[in-house]
DNA sequence: CTGAAAGCGCTTACAG
DNA sequence: CTGAAAGCGCTTACAG
């Protein structure tokens, strides 16, 4: 092996200022009393050699990797990019670095690549939960965080999650009472997906609410896809079903909705009232603008990061932290300026 | 230090095994004949064990991190997630990890980061070079890639890019040509962004093939950015400068002077052509269908990290890479179905 | 306030 | 085909 990068060393600093490398290392990790001569003196080696520590070498001292990882299906929605900014902006913060681990829900075969060794926690955000690699994990006690999810039976794991219920439940309200539809679609999220669960049952309790009898025909599949939610409601609109109002369980397949909706000449807010949920930055860019349900996502990444660094130092961390959720009246539902 | 996590180490395995611990390694690493029973044992104690190597340790004992490091300005626009999108597949697929480096552009403080020892290579994807940074790690030979921007005079770093003056000109040459638009407003990016430069000679070039005289009032910021767009737009309508289409310097930007034109009840296309570039995800979605260049930002992501891998293996890139664009014809400019 | 030494868990010449 | 041993560059009891 041609050792090409003759990067100084501890060592190398320790020889120049004369003195040993645990002073050295005490020097850099600021964690014991030094003789002022002698911090100068390293400081000086340090500075003349330009010297920068070795990571991996410390982390393998230290046992400790300076990797957060986070877990997810994709990236490829536009939701990810404000979850993903926050957990960066934290981590990046408190010096740990971001591990992104995406693609089939990970299995026990890279295990390796996820837990200690690789990572000193995870941050896991999937639809449906790989139940057995979370075990392994909690089992040596790899702090973890979930997202917008809950836990298997039996394990605990803390979770930041948002207000998904009331949320959908104010946005049906409003539709039903200010603007008087009765006939609301929704729009599901992908199987398994909790936060969709959580939006249905608040669809669900603000129609019993008004005595609306919940209707089958009503529900189809948006899969938080434009494209899916475009070819749904398109289908829904074939079939000959009658509505007033359409809920997407997230704004990417409200976009299909609109797409379609203007394909069948439907006029929204006018024939058809439109909301989403997450608001998302394109939100009141879109035509008719989007009213929608706030979703504090960058929030999400930023707590999620925060309580797995707590975890990491050993400090109490809620078993669940539910954030607010808020409707944000624009357009698409009827409103007016 | 409690020892609390106590896996299984390759010395464990050895044991187990009856072998020493390099057989252990060599088998891991297939990088030996092995005896087919040594081969058998050596599994069966890997199993036994549930045994996964330290990463840590193999990087420290091998000088590699396994770390890709990506250095971008932010990661709010929806133009990042294609890209972290192609880096995070061709990475994980090498199993490597992705660290993502956000922020002020790094300094040369945290160049120890950034650097060897936490990271075998970097793409850097900045709108302007931190000089300095750059030629600290290009001394050193540290492997990096630069996306859509060249490398400062007199360092040599390979560079994957898009045809952004072709792309450009063709689509103002779209404008002028098919629908006849001559006072055309140019929205600008951001102050220093290569991509931006090119984009405005490609507007300049096809103004002066059709003799239009280029007109500095029609030139204004967009910063590639919906709220700065939009501001922007109105500034200018305000002026009571007048104009008959507007080429957005990327589609984040054309959906600000969407919103602006909206503002103004000017019809687009009947009173204004409006385009973008780049082709992202929502642009076929927005009212009007917005036309574009398409621009291959995935890709971009794949062959920048593959570029990397290839460099840190010492294998020869092309210096440049430009990769096609592609007009995309939508409502936005005029043109129908 | 400081140093000598062991150790973190691997890999890899070197020798056989 | 396999092993003993040195080494990667740090940190951290332990001792003084």
């Amino acid at each position: 092996m041609t050792k090409e990068k003759n990067s100084p060393t501890i060592r190398d600093v320790a020889r120049l200022a004369g003195v040993s490398v645990a002073t050295v290392s005490r020097y850099i990790n600021h964690n014991a009393p030094l003789a002022e001569t002698t911090r100068q003196n390293v400081q000086a080696a340090m500075d003349e050699l330009n010297f920068s520590p070795h990571l991996t070498a410390r982390n393998l001292a230290t046992n400790r990797t300076n990797n957060l990882g986070v877990v997810m299906q994709n990236i490829g929605g536009d939701f990810f990019t404000p979850l993903l900014d926050g957990m960066v902006s934290v981590t990046q913060k408190n010096g740990y670095n971001l591990l992104i681990f995406t693609g089939d829900p990970p299995g026990t075969q890279n295990l390796n690549r996820l837990g200690p060794g690789n990572t000193d926690g995870l941050m896991v955000f999937l639809d449906s939960l790989e139940e057995d690699c979370l075990r392994s994990l909690a089992q040596i006690h790899h702090p973890m965080v979930l997202i917008q999810q809950s836990a298997p039976a039996g394990i605990e794991i803390p979770m930041v999650t948002i207000e998904n219920k009331a949320g959908a439940r104010a946005e049906v309200d409003h539709l039903i009472e200010v603007h008087g539809r009765r006939r609301i679609v929704f729009l599901r999220g992908p199987q398994g997906n909790e936060d969709s669960h959580w939006r249905e049952l608040g669809y669900r309790e603000a129609l019993a609410n008004h005595d609306i009898a919940f209707d089958e025909q009503l529900v189809a599949d948006g899969e938080y896809d434009r494209y899916v939610a475009l070819a749904s409601l398109k289908a829904l609109i074939q079939r000959g079903v009658q509505f007033d109002a359409v809920f997407a369980a997230d704004d990417d397949s409200a976009i299909g909705v609109l797409q379609a909706l203007r394909e069948a000449d439907l006029k929204v807010p006018e024939q058809v009232s439109v909301v989403g949920f997450d608001d998302q930055r394109l939100a009141p860019f879109l035509a008719p603008t989007l009213t929608t349900v706030h979703a504090p996502t960058m929030q999400i990444g930023m707590l999620a990061a925060e309580h797995l660094l707590h975890l990491i130092h050993k400090e109490p961390v809620a078993p669940i932290t539910l954030l607010p959720t808020e409707l944000v009246l624009r357009h698409s539902c009827g409103c007016s300026e």
